[in-house]
DNA sequence: GCTACTAGACAACTTGGTTGACTAGTTTGG
DNA sequence: CCAAACTAGTCAACCAAGTTGTCTAGTAGC
């Protein structure tokens, strides 16, 4: 499938060029992580775990890793004391910001190798197609 | 990511027709795996493990569950004693042309939401960035 | 305020891979 | 022509990332 492919060969040369500069191993998971603790303030474990479409138990796990290497902090939730509010730390947007650099650095060598017109309808087309699908998660589950 | 998500979303459907008609869990991966061999007269498993990018033996495990199910037939290779021959059963060949029906299928559903033309400007899109990235393996490795 | 629900922890298990060691057959260079 | 190096496949131990199931402590709806 075309789009396995595309989408194998882009996280290839992402983490290409991720493993020169960084320390932990960040696998793509984590980013989705990242983008959803930067948009949604006070999320919990299982806010979590709904959005990327995996079990609370499989979303705990990932956060810990996360807490352990200093990019997510867990504070008090501040309404429901069975939760904990998770938070990006100053590291984990410092990450979140290297990374976009990082994936538009790869579209534009997208845009060069197919031109930016391609791209736009690319993109425009994909996205036609998601918002027509309302696919659960987020991840290729294989 | 786009291309991610689209492919999520385009499998998910795949399988949710599937799962109506057949009856062994066949897997994205075995469709790999069927295509090689449509493809490669007498491939060896190690030869698909190179094709699929993984270890020989995983490529083994998988082989040794098409087998069992009746896809895949095992005969003494040609020429060297310590291979074997795969080929794909009149199961096997079945199985890959209902599956290029219901690919071409949700072809045609993503034309008509997106429209014939962008479908075909993606497609060369993706193959032109494919054919400058040369990546290793064929599944999304997450 | 009792009842039903929910966040998260802990544990046992499953899946789809991995690496390592080995056997039997193949290839190559002197 | 044969010994050394290599290769296909098997077996076994292990690992990573998920699963389900059960439990406790806290929350929310009448």
């Amino acid at each position: 499938m075309l789009f396995a492919r595309t989408f194998r060969a882009m996280t290839d040369r992402f983490h290409e060029r991720l493993a020169g500069r960084d320390l932990e191993p960040l696998r793509p998971a984590h980013g989705y992580v990242f983008r959803y603790l930067a948009a949604q303030p006070s999320a919990t474990a299982v806010d979590l775990a709904a959005h990327l479409g995996v079990s609370k138990q499989a979303a705990t796990k990932t956060v810990a890793e996360l807490v352990e290497w200093g990019y997510v902090h867990r504070t008090p939730h501040p309404t429901d004391r069975r939760a904990h509010a998770l938070t990006l730390t100053g590291k984990g947007h410092a990450y979140l910001r290297f990374a976009d650099a990082l994936w538009s650095e790869l579209e534009e060598e997208f845009a060069a190798v197919v031109g930016a017109e391609q791209l736009t309808i690319v993109r425009e087309a994909l996205e036609t197609y998601l918002a027509d699908s309302k696919s659960e998660g987020i991840r290729p589950v294989w």
